[in-house]
DNA sequence: ATTCCTTGCACAATCGTTTGTGCAATGGTT
DNA sequence: AACCATTGCACAAACGATTGTGCAAGGAAT
């Protein structure tokens, strides 16, 4: 039984004035709403020593404003969105605002429906959310109505909703760019959920970087279903398998490298010695493997604070940011993790 | 300009029946309140046809239940409360109930503020937190108003708050004796923060594992402020200097021990040939290592779920967990970082 | 034909704020 | 002395849902 919280009506009944007045003095509204000093003190001693604090429900009611923003994620356990989480609860609190977490498990289905709770049953004034992608329509209905949404890590080219993302091509395309520079000829991609921009476009890089370098993007070359460490395994097994000559690996998450990581052990592979290996999204455990790992570092913080700076900026000023595509640098992390392919040892 | 979201007054007029009709209709309560089958279809079909969904905001004000709960964790984006977080979340939507995450920055007077302002602003029905403990006099306030917390992955033996915990002094005594059974005797200790129960209580697992063995428990061999990579480095390298006796170290989080690592990466020192280490808490890269590290390993799923449970219990029947102090079981993963001293080698 | 019970619904209050409006009391003008 | 402007506050409506109560219409019983 949780001791009833303080009403603003205690509070007004303790100052001897009406509840009306009790809240434009406690707003700070003395002056203008001509309420005198002495009743202004009064108001604001009563609401210390009963230690109000105005409830944030029936505020939201009657200003229409939840207080709230939402944050809609695959999997709230993933450090990268956990990473997120945090920044976009920091930034929000210091606007008044507090955070919903909501974690769709990689479900379309779950993202919908926590989606339309989000928005119309806890009427959040703002959201935050990685899409699985896939079917959008939900998205383009929230950029219809003007809502205010901004989509992390990944992006879609025909919905009209600010995106911040890592410059992800550049990403691929470096790692692959140094993967070719030691004279790697037969390159083998882990990738993650095709379909997924952040895959894709990883995915360009990494052909583009083939072609610029005279090779030929061989999908066979391309394994992979999702960002997990089974899907890292599977795929580097199928690839080992398939094409016995491939000298080099890019893995598209941690997870997927340290999948790759499993596999080569079972087979006694050594990095960089009998295989190279390059993983996007660098951790803190990258430099203390059996071999540290060059990877690409993206700036998980930069990406959490500028889509909440994003989206608090379009909830106080009502407008839609300029810039509907906001890319983060990343960063090629050189941990020597590629060697030279045996051929050429 | 979001669409202004239905209401029931709308869903009311659209089948030509007052708000409170449409209520009861809607809340499935036809039958008890003798509304009639085709009044109650006609209410039925005028919410789908207007897409009606309830506002939270407004239920919550008339049934003094936010239909929320609180999360407040010294850090959103640390991997362990993270995967809280998500089972919590999990476990919350399942019963109807959305969560607020909070991060406290490890500030005891952040913890204090946002603790009053879900309780009390927020009303949330239930809290789940991590206190960064010291002083808790907040907690006993929560406590005595009878409200419902529960405590995780720390707990408090004066306050009577249902917690949740590892078995951190059988896990930090499980480590040591291994460490001991291998012939160690000089055992250094990585700790995290002191003052902490979870802290603490591995530290106290190892001292009696040292003197069980035979061994002093002393106190110089235990360093650290918290549970950080930094904290990690700097102890590893105070110890090395001040007892280069020391052929084992055991580290109570991921990030002690990675700090470790590179303390041993400077000093060009092997895991376990010229160093042994343990960690605490089992990590997916644990095994791809330069070494693969044994580790404890902590269950973090069933805490946030047995958290999560007993919160929820907690709400839905208003009485208290008969059990105050819930230990999840740890277990020793065996990785052979644990090498024979080198005294004995 | 009157009374009484049941059925089916509407009315109105309520949760705790915020805010537009109204209304006394005060003081200053002519 | 009559009038107007200002000051300082209270009254009441509103936000959108829930729920206790009241009331008309219809049928059954006397």
């Amino acid at each position: 039984m949780p001791a009833e919280p303080v009403t603003l009506e205690q509070v007004a009944a303790a100052a001897g004035v009406s509840p009306s007045t009790a809240s434009r003095a406690l707003a700070g509204k003395a002056r203008e709403c001509r309420i005198s000093p002495q009743t202004e003190e009064a108001v604001l001693k009563a609401a210390r020593g009963l230690g109000f604090q105005p409830s944030q429900v029936a505020r939201s009611l009657r200003n229409r404003r939840s207080g709230l923003i939402g944050l809609l994620v695959p999997d709230a356990s993933n450090p990268f969105f956990a990473a997120i989480a945090r920044k976009a609860t920091m930034f929000a609190e210091r606007h008044g605002l507090s955070t919903l977490l909501a974690d769709s498990h990689d479900s379309m289905e779950h993202e919908r429906e926590l989606l339309a709770h989000l928005m119309q049953s806890r009427q959040v004034e703002g959201l935050i959310i990685c899409s699985i992608g896939g079917s959008h329509d939900h998205l383009s209905d929230l950029a219809r109505k003007g809502a205010n949404v901004v989509i992390v890590d990944r992006w879609f080219s025909d919905i009209q909703l600010p995106s911040v993302t890592s410059d992800n091509e550049r990403g691929g395309y470096l790692a692959t760019k140094a993967i070719i520079d030691h004279g790697h000829r037969d390159i083998g991609c882990l990738q993650g959920r095709p379909g997924t921009s952040s895959n894709d476009e990883r995915l360009k890089g990494f052909t583009r970087a083939l072609v610029e370098g005279g090779l030929t993007a061989d999908g066979s070359l391309v394994r992979g279903d999702d960002f997990s460490l089974q899907s890292g395994y599977r795929s580097t097994c199928e690839l080992l398998k398939a094409r016995p000559g491939i000298s080099a690996l890019f893995a598209f998450s941690n997870q997927n490298a340290l999948g790759a990581l499993r596999a080569f052990a079972e087979r006694k592979l050594r990095v960089p010695e009998d295989i190279s290996l390059v993983m996007f999204d660098d951790a803190p455990f990258a430099e203390f493997l059996a071999s540290p790992l060059s990877v690409i570092r993206q700036d998980v913080e930069a990406i959490g604070s500028c889509a909440a700076e994003l989206l608090i900026g379009q909830i106080r000023t009502a407008e839609r940011p300029k810039e509907m595509l906001h890319r983060v640098p990343v960063e090629f992390v050189d941990r020597a993790s590629i060697g030279r392919p045996r051929s050429l040892v």
